[in-house]
DNA sequence: CTTGAACCTATAGTTACTGTAGCTCTTATG
DNA sequence: CATAAGAGCTACAGTAACTATAGGTTCAAG
């Protein structure tokens, strides 16, 4: 194992495009690895195991910086655990939040593909439930979000 | 009521940021509305009320163009619900793979919170759970994400 | 009637990618 | 060994969905 891998391995084996394999090396979220004779890219498994990490937790609303925090910490495992429990804190209470919400949601998708079969969009409740202030529990005043651009889940 | 409102009290009143209502404004997911003899806008009611609906819908992981398809139902309520049922059918298989890595992360983050107190990163199952496969339901393959852009949770 | 907050436009910056152009390198096949 | 397809390279532009800033105008309170 740890053959010699091209970036085209490593994006597929970690789920990612081979751009963004060079985007997170731009960044530094990943260290640049050696190249061949001929200027490309050869990676280990060990590069396939950090993206497939950030992929996971990019899936799960992370924010890069934070995942850079995680990174870090893992890198160092015999420092204290107080700054890791920090970002898992923070990110409880969002995670709980996010999770009501799509809880809701899915009851009324449900409810409206059951209901919809030849039926008229008055009669579907999404619009009215994502219309409604019922299911807000945040205040509208404090809307501004604290997480930043969650991505896409895989 | 129906009174008449600014952008700021629109924009307080829906959870949002001014310029946000502006930009909305901008690429249309809301009417232009009137403005003052000054050239200022003036709302009524119903922005506050379509704007609430944006932000729920955004909150809950819909992309914008997906917001301005259900809103141009909701604007023609005398259609069929095909189109509003296609929207919700496509949403729920990807909200029901959000709470699923959500509600997995949350028992991670629990753990993790409740061991950690005075431990070692090397203790800390975060970071492996992030890096673990076995997590993943869908294949590494196909990481493409279908859904476009996430937006922050409120 | 002044002052300061809230408004206006326009533009640039942010995050996290994704796509394109125009080239070079590698590898399979004749 | 030649060559052509496919993968890689750099650099830069574009996308989504905002967010911030600059520099000016309007409104409402004192």
């Amino acid at each position: 194992m740890s053959a010699d891998l091209t970036i085209g391995r490593v994006a597929e084996a970690a789920g990612c495009k081979v751009q963004t394999v060079r985007y997170y090396e731009q960044i530094g979220m990943i260290p640049a690895p050696p190249r061949t004779s001929g200027n490309q890219r050869i990676y280990d498994e060990s590069a396939v195991h950090r993206l497939t990490f950030i992929r996971h937790a990019r899936e799960l609303g992370f924010p890069l910086q934070a995942i850079r925090d995680l990174i870090s910490l893992s890198d160092h495992p015999d420092q204290s655990c107080a700054a890791a429990d920090g970002i898992a804190k923070a990110q409880l209470g969002e995670v709980n939040r996010r999770i009501q919400s799509l809880i809701a949601l899915r009851g009324e998708l449900e409810h409206m593909i059951e209901q919809c079969k030849g039926g008229k969009v008055k009669d579907c409740r999404v619009i009215e439930v994502l219309s409604d202030h019922s299911l807000c529990e945040t205040d509208a005043h404090d809307a501004a979000a604290p997480m930043a651009h969650p991505p896409s889940a895989g």
